[in-house]
Parts: C-alpha cells; structure tokens; sequence
DNA sequence: TCCTAACCGAGACGGTACGTCCCGTCTTTCA
DNA sequence: TGAAAGACGGGACGTACCGTCTCGGTTAGGA
C-alpha cells in the first residue's frame, strides 16, 4: 500500500518494490492455480518475502488479492474526445485489448465479487471509470450529434463493455476485432436518431 | 444428482428428496452469509444431513456451490416464437427477472468463476442456454425480417445480457423495466437493415 | 457365534461356516496391518461377505476382534499330569509354541487390552486356564514332591508365562527352546526345598 | 519434544511447557476414558491448545498416545549397585511400584502394541533400560558372586518382570509386597550355583 | 410345493475423528 | 527497526470408519 509517489526519494526504494514484487507473485499464482488457490504463503513465497511482511502492507487474503486484481484492471480509462460516434468505437476497442489482457479471466471473477460484496470491496468505477465519463459525454452531446437523447446515458457504455464480457463468458476468450466492430456498429446505429 | 432414469439399483437408493434440500440450504446460506461464507458443515446442518452425505453427492465444497448456482440460475430459458424482433424484447424482459432473483448477486461471482475455471465446470450455455438459441434463429431468419443477416449471430443476445450484467455491477440491482425496454429498442434499432 | 444348539427356527439359518471365514479374515488382517488396521469393511472384503452380515453375528467391532484373538489364543491348556517338575517344563515348551504361533504378537496388545479393559472382556484365566490348575496342582502336590509349600501357588506358571512375554517383548520374537529350558531349571530350582 | 539443547532458532521457538501440558491432558483423559477413547480434539480442549498445535508435535494420534505411555512408564531405571542379590530384590520391588502406578493398566495394551508394531515405535528398552543393566552386571558378576554363569543373562529380568506382568493381567492390579519378595527370593535360589 | 422368515450383497445415511491446510496473530533471532 | 522464520489459536476441508437402515433378491426349512 506503499504510495508511488514516495518514488521521488533515494532513500527507501526497497520497500515500494516489495509491494510491486507481491502483487506480481499473486497474479502469477492466479493465473497458476485461480483465485481460490492463491495462499499467502505461496505468494511470499513466490515474492521471497515473509508471510508477515505481506501482512504488514495488506490486513487479509481478500485485501491483497482484491488489490492485486485491482492493480491489473483499473487505472487505464481511454481517452474521451468530444466526437461520441468516434468514442464508442474507441471504448469497444479498448475493451477488446482490456479483455484480452494476460490473467483477466483468472481475476475477473475476483472483481465481480469485491464489486457485489456486501459492502462494496471496489465501485464499479473503479474498474470502468469511462463508464461514467462517455455518460456524462453521451447526456451533453446526444443531441448535437444526431443521437438519441432519450435514451439512458449509461447505456451506450453498458452495451459495450457487456457484449464484451458475455463473448468472454460464452467463448472463454474476450471479442474479436470483427466482434467489437460489429458491436459499435450496431450500438451507433441503434443510437442515432431515425431520419426526418 | 439423482438420475430419474433411476437404472436397477442393488442397495439402498438415495434419496431424492435429500438432494434438494442440501441445494435449498447452499442458497439460504449464501444468501444469508455469502458464498464465502458457505461451509459443509453449516450446510449439512441446515439440510438436517450429515456431511458425508452431502459428499456423496458432490466431491466438494465447490463442486456444492457450483451445483447450487446453477440450480437457481439454469435451465429456465425463455421461449421463442419465430418472431425476432418479439423475442429480443422478451429476451430482455427475462434478463430483468433473473438478473432480479433473490440471491443472484450472490451467486454471480461464483458463476463466473465456474464458467471461467479450467477445466471448466459449467458452460455459459448451461446458464444461458438461449444464447444459442436466438443465434440459431437469427441466421435463419434474420434476411427474411429486415436484420442484419452479416452480424454475428451471438450479438444480439450478448448485447442483452451484457447490458443487464453492466447494469447489475454498477447499480447492485439488475435491470430496471424501463432501462430493459430502452435497450431492446436499441438493439432491434441497431441490428435492423438500413435503407430503402 | 451361532450356537450350535439351534433352537427351533423357522426361515433359513446361518451359515456357521461364514463364522469361521469371517474370524479367519480378521486375523489375516490383523497379520498384516495390525490390530488398528482392521476394519469392518476391509473383512467383510477378504470374508467375500456383506458388512450387515458380519454385524449380524458380533455386534461391533472390538466384539468381533476380541473374538478373533480369544478365538486363535484360548482354549488349548497344556494337559497336567500330577508331576510338578514335569508340568513346569511342559508348561515352558507349551508357552514357548504359544508366543511362537503367527500372528501372536499382532493379536497381544489386543488380549491385553480385552483383559485390563473396565469392565473386562476377557478374563486372563479364559486364555491361560493353566494358571488356576497348575496353582492347584502346587498347592496339593508341592510338600510331597520337594518343592517349597509356602510359596504363593501361581507364582510357578506367572514365571513361566512372565519370561516368555518379556522375552517377545524385547525380542519381538517368542522364547526360544533353550531359553524356555533355561526358564524351567530356574523356576524348578528356586522352588525347590533346600537343605537335608 | 523439545530437544533442550536447543540449537540456534530462528522464527519463535517452541513452548517446551506445552509439551508437558498436552502429555498430562492424554493421561488424564486416558484415566478417564481409556485409550480408545482418546481424540485429538479433547486432548487439545484439555490442554488449552489447538489442535494443530498438538500436531506439530507429534505427527498422528498413535503417536501422541505413545509418547504419552512412555513418558510415565519409561526412564526410571533403578540403580544398580554391583551387588547382584541385592539388585534382583531392588528390581521387584522397582517393578511393584511401576505396576501399581495410576493409569499404568490402561497404559499398558498401548505400550504393548507400541514395542510390538510394525515399524516399532518404542523399543522395551525405552521402557525398562535395566533389563541390559541387569544383563550386563549379571554376564560380569554372575560367577564371582556364585550365580551360574550359563545363565542367558536377560533371564533374571524377564521373571521379574514378566511375573509382575502375569500378576497384573491375571487379578488385575500390581504384584503385593509379598508376592515381590517372593518372586526374588525363588529366583535367586533358582539361579544361585548349587554346591559341590 | 409353496410360504415365509431369515439370510445376504449392496450401498445410503447420521455420526464422529482424523490429519491437512490455511488464516491472521504472535514471538523470537538476525542484520 | 524491520524482515525472516515459524509457533500458535482457530476453523474448514475432504477422507475414512462405525453402526444402522433400507433396498432387492435368494434360500432353507415347515406347512
């Protein structure tokens, strides 16, 4: 939980690298054996580090392991750039490359339960902060873009990053290149206004 | 478990009763306590069995959950009529009372998990058996009713159910019936051939 | 265990052979895995029998093992002749036969375990009935044939059978030939009447 | 357990009470309900400790129960004087205090079934290291003090052990004072060289 | 010869203990 | 002082047996 800001300092870099080095080991040991079979032993031990000294930066299992999938899905929006049509193909897109990462079917399910616990481990927009923005995009460009501004804010978003998941889900790989294109395809045609 | 098929048996049989409550015990508990929370032991006391005989039945605590999700999330495909344009609308109006059932969020992470395990556990079709379904009917009959027949015939139901999955992870609750209605009406809209 | 007597019974009687495959299986058993090893199931296998059918006759499994060992340990006493020096030494390659027999020393530590047990199971004089008749005999015979009156009466056979436990106990084996002739010219020794 | 010489640790050493604790919970428990009726969980109740902390002491129950049996039965030779008369009559009385010790009965099946399982866990001379003592006073005294050399020299010991030993299987408690004296007396007459 | 009680194989079932594994805390030694 | 090592309390897991119980089917008398 070191902060990466204490980077500016010659003087302890050790510390923030254990943290680095810990989280790596628990994403390999994910992709290894899955969630279920990440222990903290096995992570020190894979780190090279004490199991106390994991303890020391995380209070649990569940708060190393929700760091850890948090660490490889958040942080990383694509960039909004005022033209929605333009948008939706960039967000389908960088959801196939999100969706395709390396672990991210061993660590999903990890996220969706920390995002549904009871209380919530990490928002939704933690994981999907675009989620938001193309919402808020979507509720001020609708209408000058020749979109639909009845329709929920959300749903463009929702449309996209769902397909996605549910091609992960049916075919245990996330979308194709054709796949996502087809899905803003047909989410942009869906969404614009019908002729006069 | 118990196959009704029930095959000449030498010794005495199990009893099928017992099957379903051990089953309705594993969602009690995970609705009252999480699917972490889920231990044989509380399981089996809650079903009045001993816990060998819940290992009769399944070879382990997993294996339990796995069975108990999909008991209450499988099977239950909603039916099609041959119209296309009525089924994504009644697709989407099934997709807001599962995504709505009692302990579903509860039990979706383990879903996922199962889906994504290697070796897989249960098949996305077992949960969503229509997924196929609408496919199917969409590449017979997509031409002969103004879609789209060159979109992948998957999307369509992907888009639906992905919709109502993003819905659930950024709200906690599933679809609402109006955020359903408008994502039909996008989808229909998006998938319809354009043009004169 | 079935008695042979058989009273009046209607329907099909038991096997009395089945009796004796089953006692013979548990001493099998007990020569190769032990006395914990043995296991109800694992006798019924090597019995070719149902395991309901072994609890038809013992009703638990310390009855059927103690039945087992009384039945390969007891009810062959060593015939007395009324010459004490002579029944001492019969008694010693009596004993010497004994501990010697197979699975002798796998079948003890259960005897022992069946005697001392509260309350007990089997009495020591069930498997040695020579200690009460060789007292007898001391006590009647021992001033008309030189030996020493005044000595408690089952000391002689507590020697004998004594040594040639200790002696497995240290071993692992039973008493040698010459060891228990050794034991007998001892014992008659110190028993003898000194002097004129 | 804990080897007192205790090489250079690292990472928190043993509590060496704790041994003592647990061994005392086995005996009481074994006073109280036998030694079948020993478990693991009520030996660790008695003891204030955890369960897994009783094994990582001694790796299974049988084990644990054997060094519980040893612990009150083992390591108190008597001490040898060099005077072989004299110690014959030491060791019965030694041996009517061992065997009239509290538990010793229900200890005893368990040391019996320890000396003789195969792998041995205990060897007799854990047990009763005066049997060699003896042995070796007797092979080097036996002659010079008018004993008969001819003699297996672990004879002595093993009647005045195994008497004790028949006494106790047969009436149930420990050899009387009497009996002792008795049993010394007949063998060393029994053993002594008779005259010219 | 047929009836019928008992036998017998097979295996489910309620229990209970085992030995293992892991968690999160703690106590020690070493650098 | 922090990190390594590992003991410790706690608790769930999956396995193995016990002794009981139901099944289906067989078998040896007595009527």
């Amino acid at each position: 939980m070191t902060t990466e800001a204490a980077a500016r300092h010659i003087g302890r870099p050790r510390s923030s690298a254990t943290d680095a080095t810990i989280l790596e080991a628990v994403l390999n040991l994910m992709g290894d054996v899955g969630v279920a079979g990440v222990t903290v032993a096995e992570v020190a031990r894979r780190a090279g580090v004490a199991r106390a000294t994991v303890y020391l930066r995380w209070p649990s299992r569940a708060a190393l392991v929700g760091a850890a999938a948090k660490a490889v899905a958040g942080g990383k929006p694509f960039e909004l750039t005022g033209d929605l049509e333009r948008d939706i193909r960039r967000g389908a897109a960088f959801l196939e490359t999100v969706f395709g990462a390396p672990y991210f079917n061993a660590i999903l399910p990890e996220l969706m339960r920390a995002v549904l616990a009871d209380p919530q481990e990490i928002t939704f927009d933690d994981l999907a902060p675009n989620r938001e923005g193309l919402a808020t995009e979507y509720r001020e460009l609708a209408a000058t873009q020749g979109f639909d501004g009845s329709i929920e804010p959300q749903l463009p978003f929702d449309l996209l990053f769902g397909s996605a998941l549910a091609h992960l889900l049916a075919t245990g790989t996330g979308p194709s290149p054709d796949y996502s294109r087809q899905v803003a395809d047909v989410v942009i045609a869906g969404l614009k206004r019908r002729g006069p």
